[in-house]
DNA sequence: TAATTAATCAGAAACAATTACTGATTTAAT
DNA sequence: ATTAAATCAGTAATTGTTTCTGATTAATTA
């Protein structure tokens, strides 16, 4: 399966909010009865449209009250020494994201730990260890207005 | 409840990789029996830890193909216009996340369209009109590397 | 246009999971 | 040591999921 109908797409916007609606309330809410809605929710899944199921738990509440942002430029461009950057960098559980940039920088890094001591000892320890980085410039958040992991569709 | 035991970090730790787990399931793999594992996962959701359930979908697969970060400058600070920006800005679709940021810039954007066109129309109509911009710097991500939503618990 | 095929749906039945409850055990505090 | 609180395992009732069948609709071809 490759394209999505109206009802597929109103399911994924539903999941994408609350994935804790079971198959019953999916149904309820887009006018079908529960099997070809169960068939539709497992076959997003099977096509890889639904990616997975996660829990997205409070990051304030877990103690990591810092998220910094880090753009990386990289001495050289081979492709052995972006390959080793980007491995290792994934590796790294503090980083929660990874962004490959057009422009002046080579990569925006999203990070989250307990506070500044904690961020010195990462890019001390652990960040500037990786070989051939050339510039590390890091900007603390101030507030994070909004962060969704869904994308409407229309 | 406000502290977290290891058992509820790891309960966390599985829910936030993974919550097509069921209770069965986790309850299985921290070793212990279906009733407390439930109750535990039922306060962790009731007392704000998990905040909520979501389906992760592919960008890619539904047509979204083009991420953007934009910074923003305002003309000015007053709280008057903070406050119409971030909300302006947090109901526009498009943007994913919306961060305040130390430093150069006030904010940084991460926004998710079809194509070159639509971010263009989007800057043009939507964001451009926001009132005090006083400047835009948008960077195109080459490479999604890694985006992660499970932030490891200790 | 009519016949045929494929796809999609509703409903029911079997199965599995969740949720609530009870009593027992452990832990902490006096 | 005794009491109180918290946490656990096990069970039973409920609710939800999953599978299957037949019917309906939509699409295709003669």
């Amino acid at each position: 399966m490759d394209r999505l109908d109206s009802i597929d797409i109103r399911i994924l916007n539903l999941l994408q909010k609350d994935s804790s609606l079971g198959v019953k309330d999916v149904s309820a809410a887009i006018g079908l009865s529960v099997s070809p809605t169960y068939e539709r929710i497992n076959r997003l899944k099977r096509d890889g449209f639904i990616e997975k199921y996660v829990a997205i738990v409070n990051r304030e509440k877990i103690g990591k009250h810092l998220l910094v942002l880090c753009t990386v430029t990289l001495k050289q461009q081979s492709m052995e020494t972006l390959v080793i950057f980007e491995q290792t960098i994934t590796n790294f559980k503090e980083v929660l994201e990874v962004l490959c940039l057009a422009g002046n920088h080579d990569y925006l890094l999203k990070i989250a730990v307990k506070d500044v001591n904690d961020y010195h000892s990462f890019v001390l320890n652990r960040l500037s260890q990786i070989p051939n980085i050339s510039n590390l410039q890091s900007s603390f958040v101030l507030k994070e207005i909004k962060n969704e992991t869904a994308m409407e569709i229309v």
